[in-house]
DNA sequence: TTGAAAGCGATACCAT
DNA sequence: ATGGTATCGCTTTCAA
């Protein structure tokens, strides 16, 4: 093994005819040390090339610089590029972070923050599973002193700062462009009925019907249990086929909004002329599909900007960060699947 | 602050009147310490809700049960998905995996290795930049004796495993496929030169033409140098309006193959019937376009399990790993821009 | 089968 | 301005 020794600070006082401590403050620049000799152990951990043993420092620090982050799943546009955002503004504050994906199951969720705990992140971002009501899992980490701040996927049961999308104001802005493109009968289909951002993108649909008065329909709301693309393909059958067909769908992803489409085009009808379609997250993929798809960015690396500045304010300041919500606003995208006019 | 203290050892010690040894030793089943002792000692710290601090642990055995993993972009179905089967196979064998992005930057690339190095990971994953031509920074994970394997983009100059995409098979059989649809007049979109996977499979490309006793022309073949979309529709357009026009495309990538495939929409002509198109890495986008694109499978998640597997035996064995490539076997994944027969 | 004690490397308090 | 030393929590010889 080329297991080549690090030298350490008791190598540097010896070698240097001083104290450990005194070499110790000089490398921290701490105050009250002469010029001469900050001068003289910076010289010479430079050239031999010191580099001081983290475990040590984290140990004695009880502090790791490390930030634990759990997503349900890491495969997808959303998720890896809140995760970017995380990994760039987190390198900002010196800090690394620790990723786990749980597959939206609940006990990976609990294994996977069990896993942070031991392994001593001094914070933990989550977005928690679909499955996950009970919380303390979370609360662990609150109990030990260590923040945790949620995104996206967030539970109103554990008291800590929260970066969310605004999805109310994404699908009525959505809805409202829709409208504005002339569409008169607009359907929706929604996500989980627990899930609190389904809930808010049902209400900002409803009530972006209701401020512009328009048509409304029970039956033009259906729920996926899924959010897959196959159940986007069959709910815009279901709904095309119906006795009061949409000429519009609004849709809970752009992975539903792709089958959706899947099915309209199958079925010969046009987008946007017969029916537009819009979606919500912006993939990359809306850009590469004909007609390219209209959808709602939800500038998710920013979120992860946010949620770990947030993290790292709670860290500095030596507790767990309040109970408080930041909405990040979204933006509409537009491309052809919603372009009737002009 | 809620800072609930955790008990230690000598706690345990204290109240059981044993020592910290034999608690110690109880707690991890060492041999000869007797049954009664253990049974004690675990139901008291059972019951106390002992959890050894990790970071003891890992000062005092020099280990951080730690991988470090360094991609060039996160936010890339290949690469999220090759993290993806990292974690999955890390968490196996009670590794956590700490991430790090370059943004394609060698820069970015050694500051991210040095973080690694002093977060005292126990070993690096990493699919090195496309600037990256010195390899200093890997090689002082080795002569610490902490084992690098690299994937995907790998480089000869470091010694290590390399986990690698059968480049050259890959590309051979997807240009024999277009061959058996009855394609003549193959072009390639290849990528930058210098790298490795375009050579190989620029040299797949061409040695299946000539097993094929195929019509081949360098004006059929040529470089991105972004590898995106935009690069691409130039490229389709270049060839289509050239002198001699190919009858089908291969692309490096998906992404490549999307701006070709835009291109040849727009300009009318017909895939598959006329110009048939392959990408290479199946993206989940691939199944989204219309028509569907065909590809090459790399098995992106496997290569993250692989990778961790051979970095966790090298550090199990206490050893850097041998200079040794794994190839991983493509597989072809037809869709409808290439199903010219049948 | 158990205990005492020596560290691991760095920090920070208390002297001087 | 500097040195001495206790300490963080755990593991691991060495003794008994």
């Amino acid at each position: 093994m080329p297991d080549r020794k690090r030298i350490t600070l008791k190598d540097i006082a010896k070698e240097l005819g001083i104290s450990v401590s005194t070499a110790s403050r000089a490398l921290n620049s701490y105050a009250g040390i002469s010029d001469e000799t900050v001068k003289m152990v910076k010289e010479f951990a430079e050239k031999h090339n010191y580099v001081p043993n983290t475990m040590a420092v984290n140990f004695r620090k009880n502090k790791t610089m490390t930030i634990g982050m759990v997503v349900p799943e890491l495969v997808h546009y959303f998720f890896s590029s809140v995760i970017s955002g995380a990994i760039k503004e987190a390198k900002k504050h010196h800090y690394s972070i620790l990723v786990s994906q749980t597959d939206e199951l609940v006990k990976n969720e609990i294994m996977a923050c069990r896993t942070m705990l031991s392994s001593s992140v001094d914070g933990l971002l989550i977005s928690i599973s679909n499955e996950t009501g009970n919380t303390d899992h979370l609360q662990e980490f609150l109990d030990e002193g260590r923040p945790v701040v949620q995104f996206d996927k967030v539970s109103d049961q554990l008291s800590s700062p929260k970066v969310i999308v605004d999805d109310f104001q994404g699908a009525y802005s959505a809805v409202q462009h829709l409208i504005e493109q002339g569409y008169r009968k607009i359907a929706h289909i929604n996500g989980l009925q627990h899930v609190k951002n389904s809930q808010e993108r049902l209400r900002g649909y409803s009530i972006a019907l209701g401020d512009h008065e328009m048509e409304g329909s029970s039956a033009w709301v259906v729920h996926c249990q899924e959010i897959s693309e196959a159940e986007g393909f069959d709910f815009a059958k279901q709904l095309m086929t119906s006795s009061n067909q949409p000429d519009a769908i609004f849709c809970i992803t752009d992975l539903v909004a792709m089958g959706a489409m899947k099915y309209l085009k199958q079925a010969k009808i046009s987008i946007p002329k017969e029916v537009g379609v819009i979606g919500f997250s912006n993939w990359d993929m809306a850009n590469f599909v004909s007609p390219g798809l209209s959808s709602v960015n939800q500038h998710a690396y920013q979120m992860g900007e946010k949620a770990v500045e947030l993290l790292v304010e709670a860290i500095k300041n030596n507790e767990v960060g309040k109970d408080q919500i930041f909405e990040t606003k979204t933006s509409l995208v537009v491309r052809e699947s919603t372009q009737r006019l002009g």
